[in-house]
DNA sequence: TTGCTTGTTGTACGATCGTATAATAAGGAA
DNA sequence: TTCCTTATTATACGATCGTACAACAAGCAA
């Protein structure tokens, strides 16, 4: 089934100093897991969804294509675990705006904002990490993680927006359209970032966020 | 250069009935590349970005492949004929919403962001084909073209704005927030459906309209 | 009818895709 | 040291990608 060529003992003409050096080496597997994972991330970054093949991914984490099919189902489920640790990243960094602001309930809820239309949040790499995802997400295996994901970022901000007081009835919806918004902007703000600027986002955003709390007069609507 | 086997005459083991009826019929130019631009539609609502290859867009449109270079520069002119294409019959579907509404000027407004969460436009499929135009971005000809179609929509937005007597300094941001928000939540919506409802959605962008209006006491923000 | 133009087809081609697998060698166990 | 496990490599394979182009034929002009 297999046709084997002689073999050539690799690394004859590249590499011809000596032969004391290891050709490769081992890694745990966790830790190649990640690695793999991260330069997937790479490729996404730089190349889009089209570019993120078995082999540009293999080159990216030094390794050879099989290694991917030894660690991962297939291409797919790598695309998959690096959604999910791209989702986490960005979690993280928004968690981390949040705690560099301070106590300050109202101060927290702007910071999460702000930090959506910043590097390295707004960012054109990321956004074709993004598409790449959504751009799978027919297969049941991706959604669920869609799903999870962006769950997640709607209890973080369910979180910020009950420190500020809102009452939990409102929380959920508020959370959605909070995040629908910075979504939009964000989009749009990296497909074609001459329409608006990051400080524009950031003060729409910011407006959208003080009718929530300055209500003086909206209760009939 | 080429190996060109005997010809075989084509269509000999299928279709043996009888050779009066044409083996194929001439279109004129304009209505065949129309008719390509539509099967492509269909292929990338049907299997997203990764399925909209030359082959399968041709069996869709019921030509050979080789047609398709014979009107277009390429698969990716192709695909950005489609852009535009998609663009300016989701902006007829919400011009004929707004249309329908009437004359009232905050009603057309309503039905403008309410059009943007019923079928035609909140559709898995259509959403696949946004996808696969996004994930396009990084070439300027595809770029050129998502702009123009954006600038469309703010413009439709603002005139509508202007209607509801919106000033003319503040048409240009308000515009852009309310499709942000509309985008954010559309996005979501056929991305994940289970999360929140259209009716949902139509009722946070309806009070996100609102605040535009009754704004007796948010004057110092 | 005959001839011509050109829309259309069918296929070749090289590149690249994801996956499978035999051979190789790294590195700890004994 | 020697052996053994298995991570890793290097390829083969079939499918599919976008494009190029020679042959065919539809339909109009004459």
């Amino acid at each position: 089934m297999e046709e084997w060529t002689p073999a050539q003992g690799r690394g004859d003409d590249l590499q011809t100093d000596d032969m004391s050096k290891p050709a490769f080496s081992r890694a745990e597997p966790d830790a190649r897991r990640q690695s793999l994972i991260e330069a997937t991330a790479r490729v996404l970054a730089r190349d889009g969804a089209t570019g993120a093949s078995v082999r540009p991914i293999a080159v990216e984490a030094g390794v050879s294509p099989g290694l991917i099919n030894h660690y991962f189902a297939g291409i797919e489920a790598l695309i998959a675990a690096t959604y999910s640790a791209v989702g986490e990243q960005v979690s993280n960094a928004l968690a981390a705006a949040v705690a560099a602001a301070g106590t300050d309930p109202r101060a927290r809820l702007t910071a999460y904002v702000t930090a959506s239309f910043a590097p390295p949040i707004a960012d054109r790499a990321l956004l074709a990490t993004w598409i790449a995802f959504w751009s799978l997400t027919g297969k049941p295996q991706i959604a669920e993680r869609h799903d999870a994901i962006y769950a997640r970022y709607r209890e973080d901000l369910e979180a910020l927006l009950a420190e500020c007081g809102i009452a939990q009835a409102d929380r959920r919806l508020t959370a959605i359209a909070i995040t629908a918004l910075v979504d939009g902007l964000w989009l749009e703000l990296c497909l074609s970032p001459d329409s608006f600027t990051a400080d524009e986002a950031r003060g729409l955003a910011e407006r959208q966020l003080a009718t929530y709390f300055d209500r003086s007069a909206s209760s009939d609507r």
